[in-house]
DNA sequence: ATTACTAGGAATCGAGTAG
DNA sequence: TCTACTCGATTCCTAGTAA
């Protein structure tokens, strides 16, 4: 099975008329001997998952139906695990207290001024920190998928602040705020900020360590991200 | 990793707050012994893939960080096997002779006015049939997101012709036409049917058993299909 | 009911090597 | 070079049980 995944990676990267591969590549690719690549390819084949024909620098190897068809399997698995149908992204985490730099950010006039105008609230002065779960984590990729506010970066005589992209959101299933994602961030891909009209610690009566969750409607028109 | 796949499918059926599993239940899916489940589970905690916690009546896992990574590895790579980046869905096949039965159908006048009113065009009396390859036939589900055209059924005093589902294509990269799918099909997956203003056989000058490729456009706004 | 240890039989692996 | 066979070494699996 990993060795019918590797080839469809290589399947992938080659043309329709199947990719070129060695055993000896094989092996390396998959970190096992020569021999377990042979192998290996002499069983795919006769479980019918792909089909070979020899070249003289190698084989040829395209996938059957039959191993389209497992695959497809495994995909469907993790699409239902990666991207649940949902008309939002909902992610989860846990509340920490950072070093309070949020509060001096977001009460910059330059910052504040934009929020106001392009999320129509006037932010309390402080983010609320999240660090996210392995589930969260994994699909926090969805957000390049949504159209983000943009907040300008702006200089202020001494020093630069970047710019921040925000996306709306509903947390703890009560409070509209955003999410803020500073495009150079400190933290990890872990942690996402949230800022709202008011101070959400209080007004949820969070405490470090809870769970929260962040829902973020989809756009309705979602763009293909091209990477 | 393979156990690891059937945790994450578990899991994506399960809330966030982890599957509920027995090393019984998920030997029977696997098709293992329980001990080996067992053993799974314990190599999978070791590894750092997954988080386990003791319930009464089995155990609670979750998929750690490191182990949506390795998943997120095993999705990039079937992303990239069935959904190489592209604007179009291209599908290629063989064709063959079918029982001569598209002809009668498509001259139908209930259907004939609507194709001429919805497609533009007036077809040819008859389809060409088309037998789609093994990776053409796994991406076939991805037609189900484009916004079809629908050609509605209608009742013709002494039988009934049921709706049918369009798609527009272009055939071999030269004629605009439209690929049909019968809602109430008598053929298999693998197969689909073209019509087009002029006979594709000859104007292409096929004969059974050649290859053809047929691209369908993808809508700049694919809507989500929700099963 | 669970999970998981032990032991030994079964399956798999890879070095050597042939074609 | 390439693939792939043989065969001894190693790993892996499960039946029997303990907890």
């Amino acid at each position: 099975m990993m060795a019918l995944l590797r080839l469809a990676d290589l399947s992938a990267k080659s043309g329709a008329e199947g990719a070129l591969v060695t055993t000896r590549e094989l092996a390396r690719l998959m970190g096992i001997s020569q021999q377990s690549a042979s192998r290996y390819l002499i069983e795919l084949e006769g479980l019918g998952l792909i089909h070979r024909s020899r070249a003289p620098e190698g084989e040829r190897i395209r996938i059957a139906e039959e191993g389209s068809r497992r695959l497809a399997e495994l995909y469907a698995i993790l699409r239902g695990f990666f991207e649940r149908p949902e008309a939002e992204l909902s992610l989860e985490g846990r509340i920490f207290t950072g070093l309070g730099e949020g509060a001096y950010y977001v009460s910059q006039e330059g910052y504040r001024r934009q929020f106001v105008e392009k999320l129509g609230f006037d932010p309390y002065p402080g983010t609320l920190n999240l660090r996210l779960d392995p589930k969260s984590r994994s699909r926090r990729p969805l957000l390049d998928r949504i159209d983000p506010i943009i907040i300008e970066g702006f200089a202020n005589g001494s020093r630069c602040f970047g710019p921040v992209k925000c996306f709306r959101a509903k947390v703890a299933d009560r409070i509209e705020g955003a999410v803020l994602v500073a495009m150079r961030s400190h933290y990890g891909d872990d942690v996402i900020e949230l800022i709202a009209p008011v101070g959400l610690r209080e007004a949820l009566g969070l405490r470090d360590g809870q769970t929260v969750r962040v829902r973020i409607p989809l756009a309705p028109n979602p763009q293909r991200s091209s990477a």
